[in-house]
DNA sequence: AACAAGTGTTAAGAAATGTTAAGGTATTGA
DNA sequence: TCAATACCTTAACATTTCTTAACACTTGTT
């Protein structure tokens, strides 16, 4: 379900490049290398990446210029800099390209993997944060964050309860919600009561749902719900 | 002019807790040390924190889990994980949180310090860029420094409550704002009384947001409100 | 068929929220 | 100093949301 991460990867030094190249592409992050700026830049502007790692010094041209010319063409893809030992903290921070995070060498691969995790986290999590939400199915608009059901260009305005309810079988359409799984990630709780209000739930739903017969909401028996669509 | 920064730390140790807490505190960090999760995440509730330094290892609440539950209350702040020298590299996956560093025991202060300053650093840095404070939603802009809410070039002046909430719903935007999250911090209390206050500053709230109708300020049934834009 | 458990539905009541206005308190300016 | 003002809290009442109870019906089992 994981959207696949493409690297590419700015290290002039052939040898620690291929073993992070071998090492990141086992981990699961296919992994493009190249020796200077000018050829990565080049590479980029061809090929979609989702992370850049940059040395910061490099012949023809250094990571702080690439990451300039890069961020010019994507305004979005994270930069992860590999620093000498010997480099100002300062001269890393004060720049100005928005470095998600930097690496003094040497350090070990299981940190950079750590760090490439981190930054992945926090962008695609802002990225989750403003993804619409919004759910079509049948003739209706289901606006998850607005907590409206629209169809006919008419707009029911949904509970905070209902909204989160249909969302769960929006996510599970055509396929069972279990009872238990939405019952402790809404009520936090599965008891006898949750379960019943449930219930009471579920049969608003059809009510709101009834518009479009080729919309409904069935029961499986002991185990849950589904939003059928045909 | 730089803004003191408060730490907050969670470690069981009471002896290696003490000599942080004492280091920290004479390096111009006041520290509040705490000595499990639990606790931990109590006083973050009731207080303002700029920086949490947790042992992964505690009774009670381990540091990830601690992590986890402060993230939820606070979207920005740093963490630095203390760990043991056997823990596997996979287990600090409390990266998964958004960790900023971890330090392995045994560590020197001046490592922690430096760390710490590296962190506040870059984090600090981030800030900035967003620290002039102008947030920017639907077809409003909103100064929180000068407590003005702005629309087609009309201003209006907000009092302070309404511009600390305003802020912290804007803060979370697209997601929900805890109710007791939103009074600890702004009313320092989460009685009764004032959970209606917040009741009438979110009524007002309303009123100046209805300019544009894609902007709605709504609630979450038992939890919060959440200012949604679409 | 008989039974238990699960589900469908409606309605009543409790809790939370929406809203307006009145009451305090501190601040400001004459 | 006094009054005007702005700000915040509290009160009061309206409305919405959620839970619980009640009873009918369905499903699966023996």
């Amino acid at each position: 379900m994981e959207k696949q991460v493409k690297v590419l990867l700015a290290e002039d030094d052939k040898n620690l490049g291929n073993i992070l190249k071998s090492y990141l592409d086992a981990k699961g992050f296919p992994t493009v290398l190249t020796p200077n700026g000018k050829e990565a830049l080049n590479k980029f502007k061809h090929e979609d990446f989702d992370f850049c790692i940059l040395d910061v010094m490099m012949p023809i041209m250094d990571g702080f210029t690439l990451a300039k010319e890069i961020r010019k063409l994507d305004k979005k893809v994270p930069f992860l800099f590999l620093t000498a030992k010997n480099m100002q903290e300062d001269k890393i921070t004060g720049f100005e390209v928005g470095a998600d995070d930097y690496l003094t060498k040497p350090f070990s691969m299981e940190e950079l993997l750590m760090r490439i995790k981190a930054i992945l986290r926090r962008t695609q999590a802002a990225d989750k944060k403003n993804s619409s939400n919004i759910y079509k199915f049948g003739k209706y608009t289901f606006d998850y964050n607005r907590q409206l059901l629209m169809i006919n260009k008419e707009q029911h305005k949904l509970t905070s309860k209902e909204a989160e309810l249909l969302r769960m079988l929006c996510e599970n359409i055509n396929d069972v919600l279990d009872r238990s799984v939405a019952l402790n990630k809404i009520w936090f709780d599965d008891s006898y009561f949750n379960a019943r209000s449930m219930d009471v739930y579920i049969t608003k739903l059809r009510k709101y749902l009834k518009e479009d017969p080729n919309v409904e909401l069935i029961n499986v028996h002991g185990v849950g719900f589904k939003l059928v669509v045909s």
